[in-house]
DNA sequence: CGCTATTATGGAAACGCTTCCAAAATGCTG
DNA sequence: CAGCATTTTGGAAGCGTTTCCATAATAGCG
């Protein structure tokens, strides 16, 4: 088995054309194959066509790799993240895949669970000529790594994360946040518990304190003094969640908080279970939202703060590969995208005065 | 701070060393600079020691792609997936991806939303020499597909769907369907409605027909006789599993099913919705049984058939590997895993019989 | 129809490595 | 220390492209 012919097909000829032999096949050099094979317009069409039919034939196509060598460039976009299993890393790396697949990119995953990945994918990755760009999602780069970024002239675009130096996309956290309690407030809710994110891992995520500002705002601009015994932080995670809420909500009622807004959505889980536990009703005892706009919060009817997650991957693609196809690292830009509020059954007003539907 | 020495460093030189530059500087040839990288024996240890040390000074890291192009691998995997961002995917991806990182390969991630998309993955990802092997998740080639991959001779395994020419980790959908209907008759359910998965995109999913097997399989051994207005199927989602549970459950309470069994937990989550709205109780009226075993399942407090989510990815990279570093695609296996029924609140026994704790 | 301006074409050089072969260096033996 | 076996070394060739320059073909024009 595995036999050849002279010439050299029956079939199963493992052996890959290479532009040399297109070039013979169709009586041409081998610069004009390429020529062909990159739309040079410096091709007459009786050549063209003599061409594409020798690449038919033989069912030639250029190998990628050779092409890289020369040109510098792989075609491959590399994006860091931290746990991408989690929701919202997931949908926002959802945004992030369409768009390179959309542009005919490659899509190279580098995934972070230990503070140990982060280093070496951020110090690593840039030496190895492997991607022709990088996203960086929700973990920040400090300056010295952003400098390196920059002498290695890798192209970075951050996304859901801020360095002064590189190009980002962000949310604006402190206005959803300000949302956020606003909108308990307006509901009639007066003691507005609060559980922040809390690093991990020590990544650096900062989306915390952005979170924070905005929830202190809102307070402010409503004369509501500022109660630290209604404000804790838990890791980004279910079961740190439901503790801390069981932590806020075992206090007498007078003291206890009457809504709790968490950074995250996959926290606000764990408050739901726990305000559950602890006996009590949502939303009549305890409004609840969240923060991120992840699928589950719909289904589980959590009003929440939508970021718009697909489209902050896809944004930050488009960021990144302006600036792989133009060479050009030198326009430093940061764009802010608006977050959404949504109100679902986890925030309803106590009395469902006007439920009358007409 | 960064400082260096005088030979050429203005702190900002993007000029990348070569294996020239560090050959020159160590004072021998090329290929002793070479053989050193590649931990070739053939070297003194004066001579690896002078080399090791003009590769520090130069901060010379050799280019992968000038490698792989006379190498012929590139130290990467491809993984086409499709839909990555559901539950089930992401799962057995991130096994995958945990392995692959392990084994200090890079992860080219294929998602498939489109039928195109999985043809054109599946033609032309094994043409460009980009990856040293694949893995294909829930996508069953056929078996010109097959034999395209036998032909270009690019390694690949399956996860979680067969082939017989190509390596393949696979469940027992059989047998974990009959564990979960025979369960449900153990707790006294007498009705089994079942909602198995419909071919979305026509991808060619076959995990459906296993799991129906294994239903009728339970029913029969327990001579309890099929009843096909019983039994519907859905797409794998939630509002999918929603409507095809709102019809079953829209029958007088005789023919109601007493029971729901879904091809996955997706769609369970639909059924629990479905049971709620149609004024019933889980599991009084309704016991719900899942397939898959995603941490929602947990969350919700779902009884589910747990797949060895993980170990299936990282099994699947392992074979890969194996076919990949010994070059040896001759060896087709197929290997089944089992899987393990999770009893959870949504199947609890309707007596409360036995709840003395001791 | 001859001459120049333009367009089309061929193929060497280069990209940065690995591999291989011949040559140099070293070690060993009697 | 001559002679042979072994280890170490240098560097050319080759991987499959693109790019660039020189040359060939064609077109345009008076």
């Amino acid at each position: 088995m595995m036999s050849q012919t002279a010439i050299d097909n029956q079939g199963n000829h493992p052996h890959k054309a290479t532009i040399y032999d297109v070039a013979r096949k169709a009586g041409v050099g081998i610069g004009t194959v390429s020529r062909v094979l990159n739309q040079s317009q410096q091709v007459s069409e009786a050549t063209r066509q003599k061409v594409q039919t020798a690449i038919q034939a033989l069912e030639y196509a250029p190998d990628p790799i050779a092409r890289s060598l020369n040109s510098g460039r792989t075609h491959t976009l590399g994006v860091i993240v931290p746990f991408f299993t989690r929701p919202f890393f997931t949908a926002v790396l959802e945004g992030v895949q369409t768009e390179i697949a959309l542009r005919g990119y490659d899509l190279v995953l580098y995934n972070v669970i230990k503070r140990e990945q982060r280093d070496t994918y951020f110090s690593k990755v840039p030496m190895r000529r492997r991607v022709d760009g990088l996203i960086i999602l929700s973990l920040p780069p400090d300056d010295q790594e952003a400098a390196i970024f920059e002498r290695m002239q890798v192209p970075v675009v951050l996304v859901d994360c801020y360095n002064p130096h590189l190009t980002s996309v962000v949310v604006d956290n402190v206005g959803g946040a300000y949302a956020a309690v606003s909108h308990l407030l307006k509901i009639g809710r007066k003691r507005i518990g609060f559980i922040n994110g809390i690093i991990e891992g020590n990544f650096r995520f900062n989306q915390a304190t952005d979170r924070r500002t905005g929830y202190e705002a809102a307070l402010r601009d409503q004369q509501i003094p500022f109660d630290a015994t209604l404000v804790t932080a838990s890791a980004w995670n279910r079961q740190a969640g439901y503790q801390a809420a069981l932590k806020l909500l075992d206090q007498p009622s007078v003291q206890r908080p009457d809504a709790i807004f968490t950074a995250c959505d996959v926290q606000a889980l764990g408050v739901l279970e726990a305000v559950k536990k602890s006996g009590l009703q949502v939303p009549q005892d305890v409004a609840v939202m969240g923060y991120d706009g992840i699928e589950l919060a719909e289904l589980l009817d959590l009003s929440t703060i939508q970021q718009p997650l697909l489209e902050m991957g896809a944004l930050g693609v488009r960021l990144l590969l302006q600036q792989v196809e133009s060479k050009s690292l030198e326009t430093v830009q940061t764009i802010q995208l608006e977050t959404k509020l949504i109100s679902r059954a986890t925030t309803k007003p106590n009395q469902p005065t006007v439920k009358t539907v007409a």
